[in-house]
RNA sequence: GGAGGGGUUCCCGAGCGGUCAAAGGGAACAGACUGUAAAUCUGUCGGCGAAGCCUUCGGAGGUUCGAAUCCUCCCCCCUCCA
């Protein structure tokens, strides 16, 4: 019996890392002996809006917990919110959002797919559309289950409670969505249900609805928002501050590579293999000088990319990196372009062809700002032109190469 | 059903007959500083081979020498009362 409650502590230790809400606790330690001592492994749900067809970083902290479950060997639900997509999710921005059409929702669902099983264990993960049960739910029923909820419980909720002192619109199909949600647990009569924390309301609601049927209600855990580039928002598509697990690897060690001397810890908290101590070492070892920050970022980049890459891919990455940016040399991938001209090319309507710049407008802009460089040689005057012949590496800031082949 | 408020350049948001390509902030971009850090500072931020011209202020008309600003109709959003 010892053996047991040692193998729960186990289990424990692992699930609880990184969590921020786990409600509650002595009700997962008790699902965990049942199911240890049953051989019935624990079902373990975690929603993914359809939304946003690339999976970012910011995913990736919740994938990570449900890696963990599905290393002690529990059972992996992916469920795809095919039918509450349509609806449209109320949470986080304070108005509604627009219904995705069917097509969009499978097809992002499709795409959903292919990235989760970087993370997860293709075989044993089972993947769940909750069109299948919420299809068939027909208004009858419908009602039935918003009858078990009271609209006081609904506007405890702190989105719905502040639009609603300060007058502003809640639709009602806002409200069906945490209701629909949480019937979603009861249909699959989930044990753990995993989400950000801001889902906690949603998550309960499975509780809720849970104890309404007479089922045991399931363990709500909660996971920390990763924040995005910009280092203050939550990491999001939409506001285009993410690391995309898809983006080719450069782009990833570069985006690392940008982010802040604080959001680095912060990463490295929620996504590198690290433990705890040796995050907190590591913050120490650069507060007293001991460590560089650039090379912990280093290091940071270099392990995410080989998580969603490879290690020699990594490798590269930080080579093309460390050339392009410190030693200022050119991309050895440089974007190529072939044009043919017999006159002499007026140099913002040559940056504004190649696709440099957005316009002639904006390439006289770059040129007057002393962003421009053709063939290593910064221009400076607005009314530059250049030969069509033979071969130019063209520069425009930082980051924007091309080469140009005259025929 | 009744009363009222509003739709402005990527976003927020001023402007309410000429001096408006439209204040201010944010984002973004460029330059300086660096570790492509961050922060900071400076600049840019509709288009056009350009000290001029062209297209923008929900849509369509109209008044005027002149409209983002006034009028008419239409579309959309919001609030309050019932």
């Amino acid at each position: 019996m010892a053996g047991i409650q040692d193998e729960v502590d186990k289990q424990l230790a692992l699930i609880e890392r990184g969590v921020v809400d786990c409600i509650s606790r002595p009700e997962l330690s008790e699902k965990i002996k049942t199911s240890l001592s049953s051989g019935n492994p624990l079902k373990i749900k975690a929603g993914f809006d359809p939304t946003a067809p690339d999976l970012h970083l910011g995913h990736t902290v919740l994938l990570q917990k449900m890696k963990h479950f599905q290393e002690l060997g529990h059972e992996i639900h992916f469920l795809i919110g095919d039918f509450t997509g349509l609806i449209g999710d109320p949470t986080g921005k304070s108005e509604t959002r627009k219904p995705l059409s069917r097509e969009d929702i499978l097809q992002n669902a499709e795409t959903y797919k292919e990235q989760v099983f970087k993370i997860l264990d293709l075989d044993t993960t089972i993947i769940d559309f909750n069109s299948v049960w919420l299809g068939e739910l027909d208004s009858f029923a419908m009602i039935r289950l918003a009858s078990e909820l009271t609209v006081a419980r609904m506007l405890e909720r702190d989105d719905f409670k502040k639009r609603f002192e300060q007058n502003r619109p809640i639709s009602i199909h806002e409200f069906l969505y945490p209701l629909i949600q949480g019937y979603d647990s009861v249909a699959m009569r989930a044990d753990v249900e995993l989400g950000g924390t801001d889902q906690l309301f949603n998550l309960l609601m499975g509780r809720d609805l849970q104890k309404a049927r007479n089922q045991p209600p399931q363990i709500v855990l909660t996971m920390p928002l990763l924040e995005g580039l910009d280092g203050v928002n939550k990491m999001s598509k939409s506001l285009s501050n993410y690391i995309g697990i898809t983006e080719p690897v450069t782009e990833m060690y570069g985006k690392v590579m940008s982010i802040s001397d604080e959001l680095m810890h912060r990463f490295y908290e929620l996504l590198s293999d690290l433990s705890n101590e040796e995050v907190a070492a590591l913050r120490l070892d650069i507060e007293h000088g001991r460590v560089h920050p650039k090379a912990a970022k280093q290091r940071l980049a270099h392990e995410i990319c080989t998580r969603f890459h490879s290690a020699v891919a990594a490798d590269d990455a930080r080579r093309h990196f460390e050339s392009v940016f410190a030693h200022k040399e050119l991309p050895d991938d440089i974007q190529q372009v072939t044009l043919t001209h017999s006159e002499p090319l007026w140099v913002p309507k040559l940056l504004a062809e190649i696709g440099l710049v957005s316009s002639t407008s904006d390439g006289r802009r770059m040129i007057k700002q002393n962003a421009v460089q053709i063939d290593g040689e910064k221009i400076t005057d607005e009314q530059a032109t250049v030969e069509p012949h033979g071969e130019l590496i063209i520069k425009v800031g930082k980051r924007r190469f091309c080469k140009v082949v005259f025929h």
